[in-house]
DNA sequence: TACATGATGCCCT
DNA sequence: GGGCATCATGTAG
């Protein structure tokens, strides 16, 4: 085993998180989402992640969520009931993973920013397409929303409509028990329409979040 | 470290 | 045909 792994926080047995977690507003969902753990099952090997940022999309009251315009054969997950993988394709080149939040017939969803490995790190960087020599290329393997899509073979194809709170699928979503994180908020990241509004939630302190550090200092302030 | 830019494909107008 | 909830790479400092 590589050094760079020694460090990495061991598992702890997991719950699957209950449908009617997602059965809620997208903000008070994604204050949740932090600290829990995304797993994805690839027949005898595990994949699982600390979530530590994530991005709240409200709905058709939303201009920056798909969902603004309304319903179409894209967005469709997200105006569907809750706790459905909503995974779409970006920029030519990248997957995003959401969960869909609220009751079904209305729009919202929390998009997976950012996370810290925990199991199945080689196979991650196997799929990332990276040699683990460092802490700093440990970082690299899921801090932003493309590269935890990468990390976890997650694509549209595969994933889109999926239910997370199913621990018997091969990607869901699990608690460990560990400690409420303490929370930071700041603007979303790479969207022009509603820029302003602080639906970005990160874990403080954690060195797994995307973005540069300074920057990411500068945007804790308001 | 920081900024700019090209790659790339799908959805929607 | 425009725009996009991104990433990797190059260059400058």
């Amino acid at each position: 085993m590589p050094n760079v792994l020694r460090a990495v926080t061991k598992s702890k047995p997991l719950k699957p998180l209950k449908t009617s977690f997602f059965n809620r507003d997208p903000r008070a969902v994604s204050r949740e989402l932090l600290g829990k753990v995304l797993v994805r099952r690839e027949g005898r090997k595990r994949l699982t992640a600390r979530i530590v940022e994530v991005e709240a999309y409200l709905g058709e009251g939303d201009p920056a969520a798909h969902s603004a315009a309304g319903r179409t054969a894209r967005n469709a997950v997200m105006f569907g009931p809750p706790g459905i993988a909503y995974v779409y394709f970006i920029y030519g080149n990248h997957y995003c993973l959401n969960v869909s939040c609220l009751p079904d017939g209305e729009a919202g969803a929390v998009l997976f920013r950012a996370a810290e490995p925990m199991e199945g790190i080689e196979e991650m960087a196997r799929r990332r397409g990276m040699e683990l020599q460092s802490t700093r290329d440990l970082r690299n393997l899921t801090s932003g929303p493309g590269r935890l899509a990468e990390a976890f073979g997650i694509t549209r194809e595969r994933d889109n409509g999926k239910d997370l709170t199913d621990s018997r699928s091969d990607l869901w979503l699990g608690e460990d028990g560990s400690a409420p994180p303490r929370i930071l908020t700041t603007k979303r990241i790479g969207i022009t329409k509603a820029a302003e509004m602080p639906l970005r939630y990160v874990m403080a302190d954690n060195a797994f979040v995307s973005g540069p550090r300074v920057r990411l200092a500068g945007r804790m302030r308001g």
